[in-house]
DNA sequence: TAGATTGTTAATCGATTAACAATC
DNA sequence: TAGATTGTTAATCGATTAACAATC
């Protein structure tokens, strides 16, 4: 119904309405929103208006309100937890960044193979062995997991979430995974992302 | 003339092209490479189509000549050199993961505010200080920059990029950046990627 | 009110997929 | 050869953009 990318501009949107928030900025029209994100003011206006709120002609959008539409709409009413599988440079990254960024979402777990990491708690975030997955995973209702370990080690990990029942995965070894149906996964890969900056920066001014 | 997509597939092809070769496999067809992708075959034989290589209904694509073709592609004559800007945990991943893969394409300097990082080697590649962005871009003939700076840094680090004449802008600070048009610039959001997936895990499986 | 902005539909755009004659 | 696969065009699909009456 709503497509992913428009998941991702809220999300985008939110962080920024929440910095105005912070400076005090009460409302906004489209357009702003439009020229922070990059975006069209019509796309904005799209966006904002599948998470059901309305703004008006006089004077825009409410920052406060908006940022609740938006919450109420990405946020499961209970919040979710995830888990990181990885710990290490990259893995360590994003636990730093994620730490007590968003109630609704959070890292409470992290999992690695290296026993010298294993009950340490990193970027505050305990870290377990894998075989106590099923039990951390259970213990703390975890939806979400994370796979920072290296490309060979993924798929298995993968399989391993599959079968604790983890519903979505964000997957960041440079090897594309494929989930059943009923999991969401989305493979991000810097590698790819680096290589296509470096083609263009070769073509320019001829691309795009 | 060719989409970003395309580009970084054909990345994760060559990726996955190489692993083949190192296992002596001489050729494959579409439909292997799309099994191992996610893709589908046709778009396979479509993105092969435009590095200018041809298989044969018979064989299919030489795995060697394939891989030559996509280096010819994408990779500029004579190589490129990347700069990182924020050597923090997500700037080190970055360093660690890229070091010596890919000749062609190398990270060849790192920038730090931080006077305990200048000039230390880390992850094989030296630390700068800022003030000398210019002379060491310049010295290396850098044409890629990578902002692994906090949020609030970023829009200036990007700005002194800019004016270095680089040519292309990997960024992963959690706030969308605007390039002029000559410079290419990717904004990778991991903080949106890992919100998405948690929508869609909250909301599975009604979601697609 | 007057006028800029909103919600929302229609038109556009571009990428993906399906299909099939040509090929080895 | 026979037949699966290729290169490539046409059809489909979905997302973005443009446009404009409704609105405050």
């Amino acid at each position: 119904m709503v497509s992913e990318k428009t998941i991702a501009r809220l999300s985008l949107y939110r962080r920024l309405l929440e910095e105005l928030a912070a400076q005090d900025t009460d409302s906004l029209y489209s357009h702003q929103l439009a020229k922070m994100t990059g975006k069209t003011a019509a796309q904005v206006r799209r966006d904002i208006m599948s998470t059901g709120y309305s703004g008006t002609p006089q004077r825009g959008y409410d920052v406060r309100d908006l940022i609740a539409s938006i919450d109420g709409f990405i946020d499961a009413p209970d919040g979710q937890a995830a888990a990181l599988i990885g710990v290490g440079n990259l893995g360590r990254a994003l636990l730093a960044y994620f730490t007590s960024r968003r109630p609704k979402l959070r890292i409470v777990a992290s999992f690695d193979s290296d026993e010298q990491k294993v009950d340490r708690v990193i970027h505050g975030v305990r870290c377990h062995q894998m075989d106590d997955l099923l039990d951390v995973i259970e213990e703390h209702g975890v939806t979400v997991g994370i796979i920072t370990v290296p490309a060979s080690d993924a798929p298995k990990v993968a399989d391993q979430l599959f079968k604790v029942g983890i519903r979505g995965i964000l997957n960041f070894a440079p090897v594309p995974l494929k989930a059943p149906p009923h999991v969401y996964l989305e493979n991000v890969d810097m590698t790819a992302s680096l290589e296509t900056v470096a083609y263009y920066a070769g073509k320019k001014p001829r691309g795009r």
